[in-house]
DNA sequence: ATCTACTCCTGATTGC
DNA sequence: TGCAATCAGGAGTAGA
């Protein structure tokens, strides 16, 4: 499921290990996306994480000159546990051991991923990301010069990480109705205003699902325990067939778009 | 260079 | 109830 703000909320509940150093890590599955390198994760032992942040979708534990990059793919969750409890949960892949707690990995379709690597940005990760949507450098005028000649759909577009980045299928649908364009434009016929709406949008949905990951912050991680993730309230995504939430007349369609699922109302998103 | 389809994997849900 | 088919929130990669 995680996209930016569920990643985001992640990485702030995490962050009672900031500033705490690695007794040991247990490598229970290193397969996942790619091989977790176990021999590259032993060198840790003993270093102190001095800062954990996030970049585009994926969580940074910063370790003196080297950092943890994880990505939690589709079905990636991390917990927090008691350092006491050995309860080992079914798809744990990595376990990070700290003075005052256990961070455990856990992913059943292991699309995540888990790398120990040096300078961030270049990483071969990383180093094609776009801006954050959140941040001054994203806007309308940005997204516009970046795309205007493009032929694919603007609903591509915006979940193109090379683009822009952290906004996956769930928000690339809710933004896109919120600023009321059919995900199935060309995104070279998007007029200036209309990108003005989608980067406005942007910022708003994903503010608006941070700070509702922030306040079901404690449900989430808690240790031993682990509820999944919080939804926002979604006003297309999984509602085919519902009636739309601004027209209230025309029931929202689902389509399918380079094999995602895409759902909007026909009559308020032109 | 751009764009789409395929692919990795397990689990939940739907349909017969 | 059982079993098979379908679908899932990501994204690198191959090939058109």
């Amino acid at each position: 499921m995680p996209e930016l703000p569920e990643v985001e909320t992640s990485v702030q509940a995490i962050q009672e290990f900031a500033d705490q150093s690695l007794e040991s890590i247990e490598i229970y599955n290193p397969n996942l996306r790619w091989k977790v390198d176990s021999k590259s994760f032993k060198k840790l032992f003993g270093l102190k994480v001095n800062k954990i942040n996030r970049r585009a979708k994926y969580i940074l534990l910063h370790i003196e000159k080297s950092q943890i990059l994880i990505h939690l793919g589709m079905t990636g969750t991390l917990r927090i546990a008691n350092k006491k409890s050995n309860f080992y949960k079914k798809h744990d892949h990595i376990e990070f051991i700290f003075q005052k707690g256990k961070l455990i990995f856990n992913d059943p379709r292991r699309f995540g991923s888990m790398h120990l690597i040096g300078e961030p940005s270049k990483h071969f990760l990383l180093d094609k990301l776009g801006p954050e949507p959140l941040s001054r450098e994203f806007d309308g005028e940005y997204f516009f010069q970046k795309i205007k000649k493009s032929l694919s759909p603007i609903k591509n577009a915006l979940m193109n990480q090379q683009n822009v980045v952290g906004i996956g299928n769930i928000y690339a649908n809710e933004i896109l109705f919120d600023a009321r364009i059919r995900p199935t434009r060309k995104s070279k016929t998007i007029t200036k205003k209309e990108h003005n709406k989608i980067a406005e949008s942007a910022k708003k949905i994903l503010k608006i699902a941070i700070k509702a990951g922030g306040t079901t912050l404690k449900d989430f991680y808690k240790p031993d325990g682990n509820k999944g993730y919080f939804k926002i309230d979604l006003a297309v995504y999984d509602r085919a067939n519902e009636k739309c939430k601004n027209c209230k007349k025309e029931s929202i369609i689902r389509i399918i778009q380079s094999q995602r699922a895409t759902f909007y109302c026909r009559k308020c998103q032109t």
